[in-house]
RNA sequence: GGGUUGUUAGCUCAGUUGGUUCAGAGCACUGCCUCGACAAGGCAGGGGUCACUGGUUCGAGCCCAGUACAGCCCA
């Protein structure tokens, strides 16, 4: 039977895929004899398709959650979606408009209809595209945010902290998206350089031929103008404070007043303060007490307080503004700008900053414990540098507006009265029941239900508990078995806005952190540097990916050069990269599928190999705990990446491999097949699709023998024995690599055999590994003699004298230079060496062991000069 | 402007409490190699004033201060 030459990936994934959720390995049940592992899922919008940030996140959890399976845990990832309020809503209003159906002409319920119609349509798409990633999830125990079960719990929170005094009513300044027609949160807010105008205009001051000029970006909202600011401090302006200027067109008469908040190097010194159309004018209103015009309509456009404005667009009124302007010989001049603009991240309009009535949740005091459990290590950030940035915000905090004015998402449970007072409750008759209590006698239909929704993160933030039921039945056996959960894996873009708030919901609901470890990704870039965005258009299509290099060389690929909390730049190579590693397995599998077996004992150097390789295999593993208990995922891959190409395929095949046309010692087979499999399993969390495959074609495998469920290698500290073979092996190598050395600078081709001549401090290790270092520089013998070789090239492996006879190839002058440079250098090593050591304070401050290895340096470094000498004089 | 993080090979990054030959890995690059697993490969190489300046120390890529540049958060 030929074996292609190389790995095909795509049927094998598709197969053991299908077979792993046949045998309900991905499934997850309370089991008091096992160590539980939760993970739940970063729920990814219901919108979203894959994308590359989706790839590596979900490859990390899976890496983590597979690895814990194997170690014996019950693991348990669950898997779900987030209703992600805005983003939906957008999306389906898009729709609707295409079938030419627009938004205000559809009842709430009409418009939810739709919504959930388009839901059930397209919200699974992403998951299972992370099915084809590998993604080891829990898919019986999927959840969805705006479910039943966890909508009620959105509504038992939101009354409880209402009860508690947390959530409240207010006027605030925020973010008001003219597009979607609804707040944002500050988180959803980015910030966008754009050229823009400053515009320099020149208003008239009552009683006073003096004029005033101000600078400002935005002209049009010169009519919402409530003062003129300066700097108390600017000599320029202080006879102004207190006088009266007029506005432009309307006439209208407003107070010069002085803050310090004014910058007096920025334009002209004097601000214009539009208390209703900007946040830092809000507040420098607010202490001033200025009255407070609103120019706007929630669309952008200019309402009647705008006069000859009104209806027109705010981008549109700037421009005819400016204009007129001009025209009126208010314009003194314009300037071109950078500046920055907030958008918002879900339609991308320009944000207006707008006051309006709205929900906050008061941050403070869940706060403390949250801020306090991190700080402390109870929840571990990784990489802990985040806490840094973490403290600042939690120190910072401010309360969170939580009202949102859409239809798709969790209505508000608050009702209103006739007269605009209103109770909370979870339904209309709950709320009769209230009022009813009070003492109040309404009836159905005299209460009008709050018509905006909760911000999507108030109810991500009680993911954690709300996917095992916490809320619902808070006593159950999953959320007692699997709460607090493991780790969470998220990109620290959501650090403040998700996590944060996870651990707040934590701490208020069931006293207890929701994970213990939370590891923090990078953002996958371009090569620009550029965050990858379907937007623009710089991000490869994650299945095309896979389509091409394989899941499993995806993996690699995203994992490979991104260690946590830093930055992915990402390029195709890595996949590539990835490929090639499964290639090279495939390849490795192959070469040892073809061995003809016979019942011979197995040669010393097989023997030495395999006896070396163990040695190796239990000294990288202690790596791989140590990189992984520090969640350096991306040094753990590299480290089975290296053993597996490097120690395994480079060095112990090529030891074991039988010589052409002659079989293997059955044993040595034995042996090899229980290395691969050691080397599958530490290689399955990466690569979970090749790594199966071989599993089964290494053997013959019972149906529930399968590597996602085989036992992790245990790693234990190395005997002395092991300490020793990897020390000797390490100058046997030394010996290899100094023939191949010079078969390269001589040309001398592999089949030709080379006899080498050793002078050694101890000729075991030689004895030992003689066939070793026979199989991989194809030596013919190996003598050991006590002098100087005649007509060799020579070379020192630690302080053994290696000479190889080349006859004539050998080129004394070259050979002369080669000995002559090494022990210059050697000579000055040897001489910096002893001026550390016969520097006093040093002897007398430095650690035992260090002047010991200093010491040590020293007699090697004298060693190797001796017998460089040596060479020198024979050669002349 | 305030806070914060970073600057190590052509690129992307490691470098743990200051102490071996510590200046490293992967990719890229160069030379040789179709040798019976693998050219998606093998073997061997070249490549860095550790941003700059100063300080602490017997000893600094690592600690401290300042400078330059870059990123992120906030305003």
């Amino acid at each position: 039977m030929a074996i292609s030459k190389t790995y095909n990936p795509r049927e094998v994934e598709n197969k053991w895929y299908a077979y792993w959720m046949q045998r309900g390995f991905f499934r997850s049940k309370p089991n008091p004899n096992k160590k539980p592992f939760a993970v739940v899922i970063p729920p990814p919008n219901v919108t979203g398709v894959l994308h590359m940030g989706h790839m590596l996140n979900n490859t990390i959890q899976d890496v983590l959650v597979r690895r814990a399976r194997m170690q014996g845990k019950e693991a348990c990832w669950v898997p779900g979606t987030d209703h992600a309020s805005i983003a939906t809503e957008a999306k389906v209003v898009a729709m609707l408009k295409e079938k030419g159906i627009a938004k205000k002409d559809l009842t709430r319920a009409e418009f939810l209809r739709y919504a959930w119609e388009w839901k059930e349509k397209y919200g699974g798409i992403i998951l299972d595209q992370l099915k084809k990633l590998g993604a080891s999830c829990d898919w019986d125990r999927t959840r969805f945010t705006m479910e039943e079960d966890l909508s009620d719990a959105v509504m038992d929170v939101f009354i409880d902290l209402h009860k508690k005094g947390y959530i409240y009513r207010g006027s605030r300044m925020v973010n008001w998206d003219p597009v979607g027609l609804t707040a944002v949160s500050d988180e959803e807010v980015y910030h966008k350089e754009v050229d823009s105008q400053l515009f320099y205009v020149a208003y008239a001051i009552q009683g006073s031929e003096e004029k005033m000029t101000i600078a400002t970006t935005r002209p049009e909202t010169i009519l919402a103008d409530t003062a003129i600011c300066v700097n108390p401090h600017d000599e320029r302006y202080q006879h102004l404070i207190g006088k009266q200027v007029i506005i432009p067109f309307s006439g209208k008469k407003i107070p010069v007043i002085a803050d310090e908040y004014v910058d007096k190097d920025f334009g002209t010194g004097c601000l214009k303060v539009t208390p209703a159309h900007d946040l830092n004018d809000y507040n420098l209103g607010l202490k001033h007490g200025l009255e407070i015009v609103d120019l706007f309509n929630p669309d952008g456009t200019l309402n009647e307080k705008g006069g000859n404005y009104a209806g027109l667009d705010r981008f549109a009124a700037r421009k005819k503004f400016a204009a007129d302007l001009k025209e009126a010989g208010y314009l003194v001049k314009t300037e071109n700008i950078k500046n920055k603009v907030g958008c918002s991240e879900r339609t991308h309009a320009v944000i207006e900053p707008r006051i309006s009535m709205q929900w906050f949740c008061k941050m403070e005091e869940m706060a403390k414990p949250a801020l306090a459990h991190v700080m402390n290590d109870d929840i571990k950030l990784h990489p802990a540098k985040f806490k840094n940035t973490y403290r600042h915000w939690m120190e910072n905090v401010r309360d969170w507006c939580i009202s949102r004015q859409l239809w798709w998402g969790h209505r508000i449970p608050a009702w209103y009265l006739p007269d605009g007072t209103f109770v909370v409750a979870k339904t209309e008759e709950d709320a009769l029941e209230k009022l009813r209590v009070q003492g109040s006698a309404f009836r159905v239909g005299d209460l009008r239900q709050d018509e905006d929704v909760l911000d999507t993160w108030f109810s991500s933030w009680l993911w954690p508990i709300s996917v095992f039921d916490g809320f619902k039945n808070p006593e159950n056996e999953d959320i007692r078995y699997y709460y607090p959960t493991d780790d969470l894996v998220t990109a620290p873009e959501i650090l403040f806005f998700w996590v944060a708030r996870m651990i707040m919901a934590g701490y208020e609901y069931r006293h207890q952190m929701p994970f213990k470890n939370v590891y923090l990704t990078g953002i996958v870039r371009d090569k620009l540097g550029r965050k990858m965005s379907k937007s623009l258009g710089n991000s490869p299509e994650p299945l095309e990916l896979i389509e091409k290099y394989g899941a499993d060389g995806v993996r690699m690929g995203m994992l490979l050069s991104s260690p946590a909390g830093n930055d992915l730049p990402f390029d195709e190579k890595l996949c590539e990269q990835g490929r090639n590693f499964s290639n090279k397995i495939w390849n490795a599998y192959r070469l040892v599928s073809g061995w003809e077996l016979d019942d011979t004992q197995m040669n010393q150097a097989s023997a030495v190999g395999i006896e070396w390789f163990k040695a190796r295999f239990a000294q990288v593993l202690l790596e791989l705990e140590d990189f992984y208990g520090k969640y350096r995922l991306s040094d753990a891959l590299n480290t089975v990446y290296n053993l597996i190409w490097d120690d395994f395929c480079s060095v112990y095949l090529e030891i074991a491999k039988p010589e052409y046309g002659k079989p293997l010692s059955k044993k040595v087979y034995e042996e090899t097949i229980a290395i691969f499999e050691d080397l599958l399993k530490v290689l399955h969390p990466f690569m979970p699709f090749i790594s199966e495959e071989l599993w089964h074609e290494l053997r013959q495998r019972g149906e529930k023998d399968c590597l996602i469920v085989a036992a992790y290698p245990t790693a234990a500290a190395l005997a002395t024995s092991q300490f020793q073979v990897l020390k000797e092996f390490e100058l046997a190598f030394e010996v290899v690599t100094g023939v191949r050395a010079i078969r390269n600078t001589k040309q001398i081709p592999l089949k030709n055999a080379l006899e080498l001549r050793v002078r050694a401090n101890s000729e075991d290790v030689y004895k030992k590994f003689g066939g070793v270092v026979q199989r991989l520089a194809n030596v013919s013998a190996i003598l050991f003699v006590k002098d100087q070789q005649d007509k060799c090239l020579s070379f020192l492996a630690k302080t053994d004298e290696i000479f190889v006879p080349i006859g004539e190839l050998l080129d004394e002058n070259k050979e002369k230079e080669a000995l002559q440079k090494e022990l210059a250098y050697l000579e000055g090593f040897l001489e910096s060496v002893n001026k550390k050591l016969s520097n006093e304070r040093f002897v007398q401050n430095a650690k035992p062991e260090i002047i010991q290895n200093e010491r040590n340096k020293k007699a090697d470094a004298e060693v190797k000069i001796k017998a460089l000498t040596e060479q020198l004089s024979v050669i002349g």
